[in-house]
DNA sequence: CTTCTTCCCGATTTAAATAGTCGGGAACCA
DNA sequence: TGGTTCCCGACTATTTAAATCGGGAAGAAG
């Protein structure tokens, strides 16, 4: 599960977003120049989140982006696993792990690749978009 | 710090490199086949390996590369940065951790690159040649 | 119903990094 | 001298991520 632009995008788009959430939903445009993400990428992504069931959206004047799970019931590793699901993923061989090293039929690094990635894995499943809100003050 | 394939290759290529190792140097072109490497593509790294001062190198009919260190005392992750080290390094953000945060000043999420980079290097960190060529039988 | 705003969709383009190649040169040995 | 190997730097190809674009559909307000 590398980490790129996107992902990075992503997660600072849902942190502005659960930050900023009021009682109305919050425009792609706010969150942009928030976080110096291109609108029109930024547009992209936030259609991915909404697929994988992370917001809600409403158009026109008053529309904009709701969160849906509470921060405290969101980690950092559902947003990045939203992302992977998408665009299929096939992602770094130290993520690939289980079932596909293209070498020799058994692996001796495959059990290194898995334990890298449960590695990473552990760090972003363990931290909240809460948790990073309550930290940033 | 990403694994590309690079990377693999030049695991692979000093895991056989410790595995095969005798009294004699070994050649690139056993290693290429044995691990399923381009021959051209692993000359690349092998002197890569070398400047790191991994193996040491010999020419001619009875040339070919040395393991320097033992292989008990040598981890996946010194061959990872000997790689890493060359080619400026910039890789992805989960990885330039310290000091580059391109978004504001300080960065909430800083601290969680940090630790998901540091979660991996434990993992390769950790793992000897040593290990991976007991754990192949 | 017109207009303006926003989300929305698919295709396309741009940029950048990785992967892999190539020709030729230098050490080493017989 | 000739064959083998490592060695060097530049070059090309391929793939992936990043970003853009034009236009369409929902929603609210005058």
């Amino acid at each position: 599960m590398l980490v790129t632009q996107k992902k990075q995008y992503a997660l600072r788009a849902i942190f502005e977003l659960a930050n900023q959430q009021g009682d109305k939903p919050v425009k792609t445009s706010i969150i942009a120049e928030a976080q110096a993400i291109p609108l029109r990428f930024l547009e992209v992504i936030m259609g991915q989140m909404k697929r994988a069931g992370l917001v809600a959206s409403k158009r026109g004047f008053f529309g904009g982006y709701t969160l849906i799970p509470p921060p405290d019931r969101l980690c950092v590793g559902d947003i990045f696993r939203a992302l992977d699901r998408e665009e299929n993923a096939q992602s770094c061989m130290a993520c690939a792990s289980k079932g596909n090293c293209s070498f020799l039929g058994d692996c001796v690094f495959m059990d290194l690749w898995d334990q890298a990635q449960c590695a990473m894995d552990a760090v972003y499943d363990r931290t909240t978009i809460q948790a990073l809100i309550d930290q940033a003050e």
